[in-house]
DNA sequence: CCTACCGATCGGTAGG
DNA sequence: CCTACCGATCGGTAGG
């Protein structure tokens, strides 16, 4: 019988070194910190993780195959660059709200992997910020958007503004995550709009 | 006779320690890599420096002054919200290019400090936000902004924009900082008009 | 700025 | 999941 809405202790190691690993950062947390959280002794930890950069990869690798699935989605449905943007910024932000912990881990923390995993991660990145600079520039083609608007500087205000939101968002305010992503969509493609 | 264009040892020290931990991050940069960096031991580092931390306190603060220093002047100035709003991101971003290296680990680095000196970095930290949230506010009773416009939301994304930037700026790129802030408030304060 | 060194803590292993 | 432990490394001090 496998655990359906339950988690396995692997996973709920998981869960508790995201927590510690985005309130402390990667490197200032120790196994014996994540060790207490769980109430076991550290050593005990090596059962069900290989080190402590297993955990780091998995958060980080996890969390790029979601938003990589999340564009695909977009990407697979017909509309106006504008539209597109607008959905993959929603997507993006549905995402992180998923997983707030994790989200921050993987932006704040994926730095501390080892190679060849680092270089790997980081491929996988560009190539998610490179799709949505093609949105981008089809916006600017069809003329949807100003020919005038600077692709890179556009694509990272983007980025910036959606990656600092675990840090500043409370899953407990009034805004639910999905009229974020729509509020966020209006003040970041509006701009760019002829 | 003191120093003018040179730095003292401790100024040099500040420097590249500024380097490592915005390589490598605070807690995972040892004070040996910091010797080794500076030719010397690690012990002797030490008669330059209180402390490990006295370093990551002295970068975070002068930066935070800097940031304080070009918004006064800033509010100093007579004219409509949204060209202040304009002047203050502009001025954060040159002071931002002044020392790239120093806004990442303020921006990134901060967090480690203990306290008390977290605290009040934290509260000099909001105090400079809320200025900003005072400019915005002020351009939405004037008229010039939409009213309908989410102001914690307007400069959380403002600042996610800009505080991303140290990150991703090529300071030897043909866009030089004066431009780069011109660009983003357009982006900005654009989206926000009525 | 150096040599010599300290106690504390680190990630991880052996063996149950 | 535990006890017992390892070698490596940490920030920092004493004394020159």
């Amino acid at each position: 019988m496998e655990p359906v809405a339950n988690l396995t202790r692997k996973e709920q190691v998981i869960r508790k070194a995201a927590e510690l690993f985005r309130e402390k950062g990667y490197a200032a947390s120790s196994m014996r910190d994540l060790a207490q959280k769980l109430g076991i002794e550290a050593a005990s930890l090596y059962s069900h993780i290989k080190s402590k950069e297993e955990i780091l990869q998995s958060l980080c690798f996890d969390m790029a195959t979601e938003f990589r699935k999340s564009l695909d989605e977009v990407e697979r449905q017909k509309g106006p660059a504008s539209e597109k943007l607008r959905r993959g910024i929603v997507g993006h932000i549905q995402v992180m709200a998923k997983d707030l912990t994790a989200s921050a881990v993987f932006m704040n923390e994926h730095r501390h992997m080892s190679q060849p995993f680092l270089r790997e991660f980081l491929l996988l990145r560009i190539n998610y910020i490179n799709r949505f600079k093609d949105i981008i520039e089809e916006g600017i083609n069809s003329g949807e958007f100003k020919d005038s608007i600077d692709k890179k500087l556009a694509v990272m205000t983007l980025f910036s503004s959606l990656n600092w939101m675990p840090q500043w968002y409370d899953p407990h305010s009034n805004i639910v995550p999905i009229d974020l992503g729509q509020k966020l969509a209006d003040m970041l493609v509006n701009g760019m709009k002829r």
